[in-house]
DNA sequence: CTCATACCGTACCAAAACCGTACGATATTT
DNA sequence: AAATATCGTACGGTTTTGGTACGGTATGAG
């Protein structure tokens, strides 16, 4: 089913890794050696978070980049959204775009708005901090998938 | 962001087609009429359905397509899965097959569930009923995005 | 019993999206 | 002025998706 881009996977990672740093600022290689990934691709992944205003970044020999507002305040809607633009899960979606085709004869017209809002009141349930386990040494066994 | 695939777009509008139908059995021609959608496409979707046992068929000359559930009980997170398989956000989610290569060293392991389950909830929490209008007449605004 | 109808399963190809990388430009500190 | 690090754009290779085609199977009418 629907899924995030890799891209958006790797910016969470990177985030984690920001946040459980001490050093305030990071470069671009040292995250690359931190989140285990390839230099050019953190790059690509931190250039859209600044974008986003998630990351703050500082040029030159010392610069880098640093967390532009508190994991407590970052949901994983900002992140997917910096990476992979609005959500938009079908095309008869109130902010898309493109207009349908069908609009006119459409039997669900406006009836994805529902699911719109309610995935995107999901993704922006859980924070950044949610995401990042302060003790790496926790058991994963303890964020097992609850049962249904 | 995270979109449905066109098929399961498809899906709900040609599941919305059968439950606004009086009839009891609608053939796969019948169906992309009222659906306004190429026959062959209906006919690949409505198999996956069939599949996942949320429509029946029966073959022969009056043979055709009939809801197998009440469409109370039908959640968009059904149709979903029957056209694109399970819910996995990302690369690390439980029900996973593939192994994340840097698991042990991830940052975020076994967090991503949280994002997983939340947004599997928002899925199953809207049913096929609620995506059919009764009174194909009512104005799309009334469905309009609410504020934040 | 034959034939028309309608579903079934698989497979294929073109189009689109995604991923990773490269390159030249710009800014800042030593 | 030189070294370091971010910035913006752009480009191929791979993967996924979308739409279609084709031969097969079951059912019911005549």
């Amino acid at each position: 089913m629907i899924k995030f881009s890799k891209l958006t996977d790797y910016a969470v990672v990177i985030l984690a890794a920001m946040q459980n740093s001490d050093e305030m600022v990071l470069s671009a290689s040292t995250l690359s050696q931190r989140a285990n990934l390839p230099e050019p691709t953190v790059s690509k992944v931190l250039k859209r978070l600044v974008k986003a205003e998630i990351v703050a970044s500082s040029r030159g020999i010392n610069g880098g980049y640093s967390l532009f507002k508190k994991a407590t305040t970052i949901t994983v809607y900002d992140i997917a959204q910096a990476i992979e633009g609005d959500l938009i899960l079908a095309a008869c979606v109130n902010d898309n775009d493109e207009t349908c085709a069908i609009a006119d004869t459409c039997a669900v017209n406006g009836r994805w708005n529902m699911v719109n809002n309610a995935v995107k009141d999901a993704l922006q349930s859980v924070t950044l901090y949610d995401m990042t386990p302060p003790n790496p040494f926790l058991s994963e066994d303890d964020f097992a998938e609850k049962p249904l």
